[in-house]
DNA sequence: TTTGCTGTTGACACTCAACTCAACATTCGT
DNA sequence: ACGAATGTTGAGTTGAGTGTCAACAGCAAA
């Protein structure tokens, strides 16, 4: 599912209008409308992240989970992660290393199993 | 070193005035001046990478690599790495399960060698 | 000292993302 | 069917990013 119909199901699950949510993460309702007709592009990382956090409390769903879900489904990426990765040569180094791969959910995977067993 | 001083190093260099690598590049050469002088923020990736490609060959450098340290020294993320990225979720946990580690440049050597080590 | 190269600066222009506002359309409960 | 809530649309605004242009200043060699 694309970003605008995930947005609006989320948005219905918690039982809100398009109103109510706007109000609550501080834009305009019609912004919201076009957002989830996928009239303009993804908003900005605050306004993903205040929906978050107006949402996941209504959907049990953990606040940090839930943004960088909706983030990424919004085709940006977490800007404390993209600082870190700018301030961070060889990270950019690591994920060229990866080549292909890159591609590969299965090898991002296999590389998360790696550290989770280290730390035992 | 900060990065306008880097690139007007690299530029000297390569041994041109900063009309000839402007006109190079695509750019006014004015632009050039107070991108080294720290007036105005680091240009777009595009033009990073047409300096890239400029001094590359003067400086027998590898274009890729000089453009991967430009952009990063620019405080950007390579927008193919970007793109990768914001289309992988995976990618984004893994980098969420490194953690404190994120910023530990031995951390990133000990991953790019356990990569190169798989491959043989 | 003048010619030619080099570098710096301030003001302005253009584009795009990220919205708001006013107006209208639709749907829903009663 | 009516009113109220809800949703949609087009046009306009605002700020940040990414530059250009005209003007000027320093310097070195002929």
């Amino acid at each position: 599912m694309e970003f605008p119909e995930h947005l609006r199901s989320l948005r219905k699950a918690a039982k809100l209008s398009q109103r109510e949510l706007a109000e609550r993460i501080g834009v305009d309702f019609t912004y919201l409308s076009k957002i989830e007709n996928g009239r303009v592009e993804p908003p900005s990382e605050t306004v993903l992240k205040n929906i978050s956090k107006e949402l996941a409390g209504a959907l049990g769903a953990d606040e940090i989970e839930l943004a960088d879900e909706l983030i990424t489904l919004a085709g940006k990426i977490p800007s404390d992660l993209a600082e870190t990765l700018a301030r961070n040569p060889q990270a950019v180094q690591f994920l060229r290393s990866i080549g292909d791969d890159v591609r590969s959910p299965a090898e991002w995977q296999r590389l998360i199993r790696g550290r989770s067993q280290e730390q035992e």
